[in-house]
RNA sequence: GCGGAGUUAGUCCAGCCCGGCACGACGUCAGCUUCCCAAGCUGAAGGCCGCGGGUUCAAAUCCCGCACUCCGCACCA
């Protein structure tokens, strides 16, 4: 049920909505954020920003979009990210040619092979459509980038699938200018692009979308060696293990092996601090360990960040052991240097990554703050007041008397300073439930007491409680109340 | 991409079988009233009935095609 809440809320209240509505031709798996949405995700980015990239002294790149075709033909995405496909010429049911032909006939054909090799195996094999046993038009590439056509001889060029690819190729820049030393973690919010087949769920999965993507340098000899990981060795993990998920320190799962080496530990538990910090239950998240037949192909030790929504359990953010995998293939195509000075030793980086979507991270913080107060008739967002669209509702109890002029005064110093929403209008109880839907913490309302001794009231939205505050102190309570922890 | 169900105002929806001014609720706006939790009264705005084509004197309604949304399958870094 609170799939589709959260939808209405969403559309009723500005939060998202489909791309280009107005047109017939809207393609699917395009969304936009309205004003409340716009806003909770600037603040959600700023507390990613504050909790993992400043925390632990990242570097934040901001990357281009389109990149160029051999830095795809480097990360294997122009070879392994296509699948080849075989179509049904009857019902045109669309199946993946290797995993079709695997299970027929026993026979493994990489996904990397060339098609007629795909073809030859479904004549030799006589393999027909298992839904309506018709035959099969010959094999295709169904490559899930967006290839773009740069400039009057259309050059091709692709829209990144992930974010990561600028910084691997922008790392030796980096290293050589920004004088860090390993670990050093490099980020970037953006935009990423996948041809997704088949688009779902709104923000869950879109074929434009956001990531927030931590590419960790280290120094594959001394991943134990991690100092930083005192500041996170208690915190609980929930680590699924068989089947089962098993709450531990990030200690416990370092010691006793669940989590590869120190490097990893920390940063999974940096992970959680930060989801802790969005309001996320984080009593249903689970960090789910990859078989390698889930792993990406770049990937040596993955494991899936997943939340319970009613959904079911969607996963977040991938925390991927890259090996050296990306530095080696972009060293080879490009021919630059990836090695770096580590202690004096000579070597090539590995990479851990945490790849995290946001777009479904909002999706999630919106669910798990969702509440229906029906003691009270009212839907509530409990979200965390830093991340709340709206900070504080600044109302007037009645229009008349003056309070109208004395609420816009009191707006006009906090519009700037805030995300304040100014109303006079209709009865006061909707106005709150209003600024409930929306999740702002607090309204300030100025009342006929106003106008005698310079006080207002501040209105809670959880308890719906109400305090007496003088207006010069208006400021420093909001600024304590909703500042980021 | 396949199968199923849908698409009507900001939101939820009736009408569709059986063709003839598009119903209602909530929400929004303005005014009155009340003055601290969705009260009431009066009024208003808001619809190419998803898009395109066909049948018909006449299409939200019947027929065809397409797009999108949801569910299942398949796919999924």
């Amino acid at each position: 049920m609170k799939y589709e809440q959260i939808m209405q809320l969403a559309l009723e209240r500005g939060f998202y909505f489909p791309s280009c509505e107005i047109y017939s031709d809207a393609p699917a798996g395009f969304w936009e954020y309205g004003p409340s949405g716009a806003s909770l995700k600037n603040k959600f980015i700023e507390l990613w920003r504050r909790e993992l990239v400043r925390r632990d002294r990242m570097w934040e790149i901001d990357g281009s979009q389109v990149m160029s075709q051999l830095v795809f033909v480097a990360s294997g995405h122009l070879s392994s990210f296509a699948d080849p496909v075989i179509t049904c010429q009857k019902c045109k049911s669309v199946f993946r040619a290797d995993k079709l032909i695997a299970e027929i006939s026993s026979i493994v054909i990489p996904e990397s092979a060339d098609l007629d090799q795909f073809d030859r195996t479904v004549s030799e094999k006589a393999i027909r459509c298992p839904k309506c046993r018709g035959n099969f038009e010959n094999a295709k590439k169904f490559n899930m980038m967006f290839r773009v056509g740069i400039g009057p001889q259309d050059e091709p060029a692709y829209l990144r699938p992930e974010t990561c690819q600028s910084i691997f190729v922008d790392f030796p820049r980096l290293y050589k200018t920004m004088r860090g030393r390993l670990p050093i973690g490099v980020a970037q919010i953006g935009k990423s692009f996948r041809n997704e087949i088949s688009p779902r769920q709104s923000l869950l999965r879109l074929r434009e979308f956001y990531q927030a993507e931590i590419e960790v340098f280290c120094n594959p000899n001394t991943l134990d060696e991690m100092e930083r990981f005192s500041d996170v060795e208690n915190t609980v993990l929930y680590m699924m293990i068989d089947d089962v998920i098993k709450p531990m320190t990030c200690r416990e799962a370092y010691e006793s092996k669940v989590v590869p080496n120190k490097l990893v530990a920390y940063y999974l538990g940096l992970l959680m601090e930060f989801y802790q910090k969005t309001g996320i239950d984080t009593g249903r998240s689970r960090f789910r360990k990859l078989g390698e037949k889930e792993k990406a192909f770049y990937a040596s030790v993955a494991f899936d960040f997943e939340v319970e929504t009613t959904t079911g359990w969607l996963e977040l953010v991938a925390c991927n052991y890259r090996s050296d995998y990306d530095l080696t293939s972009h060293g080879k195509v490009s021919k630059e240097k990836f090695e770096v000075l580590d202690d004096n030793v000579k070597v090539l980086p590995h990479v851990f990554e945490l790849s995290m979507g946001i777009d479904r991270s909002l999706y999630t913080i919106l669910e798990h703050s969702f509440r229906e107060d029906k003691e009270n008739d009212r839907v509530v967002l409990s979200l965390k007041p830093y991340l709340a669209p709206v900070h504080v509702g600044i109302l007037s109890l009645v229009k008349k008397d003056g309070l109208a002029e004395k609420t816009e005064e009191i707006f006009s110093k906090m519009k700037t300073r805030y995300d304040a929403f100014l109303d006079h209008s209709g009865a006061i109880g909707r106005r709150y439930r209003r600024l409930d839907e929306v999740g702002a913490p607090f309204a300030v309302t100025v009342d006929h007491q106003t106008l005698q001794d310079d006080t207002v009231t501040i209105r809670m939205r959880d308890s719906m409680s109400q305090e007496r505050i003088k207006i010069p102190d208006l400021d420093f309570y909001l600024s304590r109340s909703v500042s980021y922890p």
